[in-house]
DNA sequence: ATATACATACCGACTGGTCGGTATGTATTT
DNA sequence: AAATACATACCGACCAGTCGGTATGTATAT
């Protein structure tokens, strides 16, 4: 039976902590800044949290969730159809992320140096590749996608959306990326198109 | 008239800090660190670069350049046939880049809250587009590419080659990146293609 | 040629401050 | 009363940057 109180101030330190990871990077944003930001002791921190990068891999493992959930509810008619529709996740995403996204950059930098973080970045990665694999698989079957090796088509798929994502994430202004990644994915399409 | 033995250490200090920026990341990288790995002292450090910062923009800089110069020199008979042969430039970056890729993340994760980072990266990102588009039109008017719009499109190669990238330095082992970038082209080419 | 004067390159101890984590105490809940 | 939740005070490690001083080169004057 777990406390009530106790739940909150786990979920205020887990929000803080977003926000300053965004904002000032995971090096840069010390404990004692979530913990002020969480109006919250340091001691109820240690308590909840048994290191500073639990905290992180906390954060991390939540949104991945989050992602993957998003992807499951969208299937659309034909297969060509549900990876454009998919594309108009990208603005729910940016609305609901908006200024936690360099957190993101935060996630794969240190990806790249901590086995830890690494595993836990790569393994649903590796599941979202399986994932287009799958519907690209669908998509020969219904005959509205070519013959092609599916694994492959779907880490260009894959590509293109980390690649539109990052993009978005450093020059949001630079252009529509809502438009850009429709159009992406319908050229995309297009060539993989029977 | 600059005297030699200045010029080399001022290199040392360079290759030593792009070692310990990949290794060990921006901030975990100590100054002290980067003298001990060029076997110079602090003092050596500060003659030569004013801050910390100073010596990874100096980085960044110099990596652009190289990038900019392999873009120009691989014109092919026709513009397809150029961007396919671009993706021909992966295996040759990853080669001479090897384990100092992490400090491209470590630019884009920085850039995102530096200004001055920022600028440096995102200002030569957008005379890739530029120059991706300026190849577009090219086949627009050869009679290679279908009308499209060329500012949407070299947007679109951007993002794959940034997703191709990114995934090539977090997960080199999953795939043989080389084959799925020049495959990844050829789909896009075969969904631009007249 | 060689001594003097100056400039550049470099050394390493030190400083003021920060940070992750701990030890120990008090309040709150059961 | 016993366990859980939180607060405060503190520790040792570390770090970017400074500074007084030295070594090595170069330009000029004799």
């Amino acid at each position: 039976m777990p406390q009530q109180r106790s739940e909150e101030t786990r979920a205020n330190i887990l929000d803080a902590a977003v926000r300053r990871f965004a904002i000032a990077g995971y090096d840069a944003a010390s404990v004692d800044d979530i913990c002020a930001e969480a109006g919250v002791s340091k001691g109820a921190f240690y308590h909840h949290f048994p290191t500073k990068q639990a905290i992180f891999l906390a954060l991390l493992d939540g949104w991945l969730k989050t992602v993957d959930a998003g992807l499951e509810a969208l299937r659309q008619p034909t297969v060509p159809e549900t990876f454009v529709h998919m594309t108009q996740l990208l603005p729910s995403i940016f609305a609901v992320a908006d200024d936690r996204l360099p957190m993101f950059l935060e996630f794969w930098t240190r990806a790249s140096r901590d086995e830890k973080v690494w595993a836990a970045t790569i393994a649903p990665y590796r599941h979202y590749r399986e994932h287009f694999a799958n519907l690209i698989r669908d998509g020969i079957a219904e005959g509205s996608l070519k013959e092609a090796d599916p694994e492959s088509a779907a880490q260009v798929i894959l590509s293109l959306a980390v690649g539109l994502f990052l993009q978005g994430v450093l020059d949001p202004t630079s252009a529509d990326w809502q438009k850009v990644a429709e159009q992406s994915m319908q050229v995309l399409m297009n060539g993989l198109a029977k």
